[in-house]
DNA sequence: AAAGTCTGCAACCGCTTTCTT
DNA sequence: CAAGAAAGCGGTTGCAGACTT
C-alpha cells in the first residue's frame, strides 16, 4: 500500500517553527485540544501538515514537557532503562514525566552514548569493551608467562590452558579467552564466596562479579575521577599484584584500588543517591586505610568531582600481599 | 578576525502499528 | 474483514551556535 509523505504537497511549509505558528497551535488546541491533526492545520490557519503539527506539539509545546538539563537521578533512569530496553524510546520516556522520547533519543546519542564509550562501556550492550583490553602486562607478568601456563597444564581451568595457545593469535582471541575465563571464576570460583567478599578471591573477577549481582539496582553516580588514568580502562585481571582494577558489566559500577592508596578519606567527596537505599559510606571511610576492607553492597563511595563528565563510583579496597597467585586461576 | 570544524537538538522521513469506516 | 487514514516510533538530517585553528 505504502502511503505519501503528508508534507509532500505544494504550499506546506517546513523547517523550523516561528513564534506566530507556535501561538496559531497553541490557540487552536487550547480551544479544541490535540488531535484531528489532518484538518488542524487547515483550521488553526497554519500552512503546515498535520504530522508537523503533531510533533511540535509533541515535543515542544505540550505545557506538561520539562526542559531543561537531565538530572543524575533522569540520567540513571535512562541508562537502566536502556540495558533492559534497548532504543525503545518512548517506552523510556514514558516512564521519565515530562520528557519526551525525542528528547531522550537526543540526549542519549549526544551525551550518554559518548560518555559510555569513553568510559570504555558498550553502550548498546552495557557492557565493558574487552577488545579494549590490554593484555600485554598480563602476559609479561612472571606468574603468568607461556611456560607456567604449559608446565601446569594438568591443573588449571582449560581456559587458561587457551591461552597459552592464543598468545600469538589476534585480539578476538583473547577476547574470547577472558570472557571464558570471567564465566567460569564468576560462576565457579565464586559461587560460595559471595556475598562476603573475602579477599582471597582474586580481587579483579572478586568485583565484577560483586557489581554485577548485588550493586546494580542501588546505582551511584557523580562527577569522578579516576585515581589512576593510566590504568582506566575495562581490565579484568590485575596488572600487577598491588592494583587491580574493575568495572561492572552493565556501567552500573566502575572502580579501582590501590594497594598504595593514592587518595586518602579526607580527599574523597561523596554524594548519595536517593535511590540507593543501604547507601552507607561511613562505613568505608572509618574504615582504616591500613587494614584491609572488605566490600559489601552498602560500601561505595566515589572520588571527588571534576570539570570532566567523566561519571563513576569507585569502592576502595585493599588487596593483600601477593593476592594474585597463578593458584587463583585453578578450579577450587 | 576569518574560516573550518564540532556539537546539540529540533524537525523531518519513512516504516510500522493502531484506529476507523 | 479489508482498506485507508491517523498516530506512533526510531533513525537521520540540517542548521545555528560554539569552539578551534
Amino acid at each position: 500500500m505504502g502511503r505519501s509523505p503528508c508534507c509532500d504537497k505544494n504550499g506546506l511549509k517546513k523547517g523550523p517553527w516561528t513564534q506566530e505558528e507556535d501561538q496559531k497551535l497553541m490557540e487552536y488546541i487550547q480551544l479544541h485540544g490535540p488531535g484531528n491533526w489532518r484538518t488542524l492545520p487547515k483550521n488553526a490557519g497554519l500552512q503546515r501538515c498535520g504530522k508537523s503539527c503533531r510533533l511540535r506539539w509533541t515535543n515542544y509545546l505540550r505545557p506538561d514537557i520539562k526542559r531543561g538539563r537531565f538530572s543524575f537521578e533522569e540520567e540513571e533512569t535512562i541508562i537502566q532503562l536502556h540495558s533492559v530496553m534497548g532504543n525503545k524510546w518512548s517506552a523510556i520516556a514514558a516512564r521519565l514525566p515530562g520528557r519526551t522520547d525525542n528528547e531522550i533519543k537526543n540526549y542519549w546519542n549526544t551525551h550518554i552514548r559518548k560518555r559510555l564509550i569513553r568510559n570504555g562501556i558498550d553502550p548498546v550492550t552495557h557492557s565493558p569493551r574487552l577488545d579494549l583490553l590490554d593484555l600485554s602486562s598480563i602476559l609479561n607478568s612472571a606468574q603468568l608467562n607461556l611456560s607456567n601456563l604449559l608446565n601446569l597444564q594438568t591443573l588449571v581451568n582449560p581456559d587458561v590452558l587457551r591461552l597459552a595457545t592464543l598468545l600469538a593469535s589476534n585480539q578476538e582471541n583473547q577476547d574470547l579467552f577472558l570472557n571464558n575465563q570471567m564465566n567460569s571464576i564468576n560462576q565457579q570460583t565464586l559461587s560460595q564466596e559471595l556475598p562476603n567478599c573475602t579477599t582471597s578471591i582474586p580481587t579483579s573477577f572478586q568485583n565484577t562479579r560483586i557489581s554485577n549481582q548485588f550493586f546494580s539496582p542501588n546505582l551511584v553516580k557523580t562527577n569522578a575521577q579516576i585515581i589512576d588514568e593510566s590504568n582506566y580502562m575495562p581490565q579484568c585481571i590485575p596488572d600487577n599484584h598491588d592494583h587491580a582494577m574493575l568495572y561492572s558489566q552493565n556501567d552500573q559500577f566502575k572502580a579501582s584500588a590501590s594497594e598504595n592508596s593514592s587518595f586518602q578519606s579526607s580527599d574523597i567527596e561523596y554524594k548519595s543517591n536517593p535511590a540507593h537505599q543501604n547507601f552507607n559510606v561511613d562505613s568505608v571511610l572509618s574504615t582504616p586505610m591500613s587494614s584491609p576492607t572488605q566490600i559489601n553492597s552498602s560500601s561505595t563511595f566515589v572520588n571527588s568531582s571534576t570539570e570532566d563528565e567523566t561519571y563513576c563510583s569507585m569502592f576502595k579496597f585493599e588487596i593483600p600481599e601477593s593476592s594474585f597467585e597463578f593458584d587463583d586461576l585453578i578450579y577450587s
